[in-house]
DNA sequence: GCAAAAGTGTTAAGGATACACCCATGA
DNA sequence: TCATGGGTGTATCCTTAACACTTTTGC
């Protein structure tokens, strides 16, 4: 057998990951942002990112960055790679590569403050985002884009709200993430026809006549890939 | 301004491009592979690949390693990146991370040699390869998907042929693609009422009766993204 | 009883599927 | 004239989109 190391044509760069992490409040959709506190783009807004450790899988780092920058309450309902930014400019310091994540954080995850080396976390809409540092703006538009698609062929929008929820919260999901309204009628039909939903006879009350509260139906699966 | 260099934390790995290029012939859909020079795995048979170089984009490499180690005749119809795999394990020689590409090699793309560091490159069915070296049996598990649902909404079945061509060769496309046979008339007229295919007046004759020849409309751009 | 939000059905159009025979050419 | 592959049309089903009024509750 021969030597096992890496081969001296292996360029080393920096590896990171950078995670669009979007949730549901106030009946919009919002992204995670972090404020950098260091240069380059000091005080700028950033999606919250940092680099892989070494023995970390990628989703492994993107929670850890997740976890250690903006001390947000739960585990991501969902997170998925989906694009791998490697423009060897796109970052002042040198050549790293990010690896883009997309997380979906549950209902109830609105608390977040800035941890580690941040200034700060808050919570923006994600269609009307500020100036983003680096490549970032770019980034968060390709997670929208990724997350419409999925939107479609996967019960993604329910990992944006608590386990039983109404119909009409359930289309402002879809509303928010599509940007653009849907048709109150053909969404019902729709959204029940798949039978992934089951009512949970339960009602809630507000303003207006109470809503039915439905959950998800057992052997639903979580979108994965 | 503070200095720009690489902060401490950020772990460098070694950063590498695979490409699942595929082209038609013989009325199969085929992959193309480079048999191994080196430990590990050497002798057998993976998908060309190898580092990206300072200063490189990530289609830049696939581009050169494409060239480098097959030989390849054309350049390549289409090009996208669709996954990252970053696995801490994937490779033995220790962390490297490998941008997966995929690539349409069109019509007349079919001789290959090995180059540089292989033993020789050829052309073998896309769905039923033989072992592969690394993780690249899941890599080109993978390619196939997207190669599928990229079908579907993009016109990218004519990166397989030449300029001109004839509604069963494109058929032919399809079928080697998604793996199934399709109806004729059917196709005939999802494809036609696309507007993407203008007849050219000319036929191809051989055995049979003569072919109509069509050409991608004018404005029918190219996939991308 | 009024404001506010939930809930409900039908129609029309377009797209997808299933299916069988005739046509043009070369040998 | 026969073998070979190219070319054509229709009926059905399903999905999607458009569209307005009634019901239930709290105040």
């Amino acid at each position: 057998m021969g030597t096992l190391a890496l081969p001296p044509q292996a360029t080393q760069v920096g590896l990171a990951v950078d995670i669009a992490a979007f949730a549901m409040h106030g009946g919009e959709l919002q992204v995670l942002l972090v404020q950098r506190a260091e240069l380059p783009h000091a005080r700028d807004w950033a999606l919250p990112g940092g680099f892989v450790q070494p023995g970390e899988a990628l989703h492994e780092a993107a929670l850890r960055e997740l976890r250690t920058e903006t001390t947000v309450e739960l585990e991501p309902r969902h997170l998925e790679q989906f694009y791998t930014f490697g423009d060897p400019r796109r970052d002042p310091r040198g050549r790293i590569v990010s690896v883009a994540h997309l997380a979906v954080l549950g209902h109830g995850t609105v608390r977040v403050a800035g941890g580690g080396h941040t200034l700060g976390a808050a919570w923006f809409p994600a269609h009307r985002p500020p100036g983003l540092a680096f490549d970032h703006a770019l980034i968060l538009a390709r997670a929208l884009g990724r997350l419409q698609v999925r939107l479609e062929y996967a019960n993604l929008a329910l990992e944006f709200l608590p386990e039983t929820f109404t119909l009409p919260e359930l289309q402002k999901v879809y509303e928010a993430i599509l940007n653009r309204p849907l048709d109150k009628r053909n969404f019902r039909k729709r959204l029940l026809a798949q039978g992934l939903l089951v009512a949970s006879g339960e009602r809630r009350s507000g303003v207006g006549r109470p809503a039915q509260l439905y959950r998800r139906a057992k052997g639903a699966k979580a979108a994965t890939l």
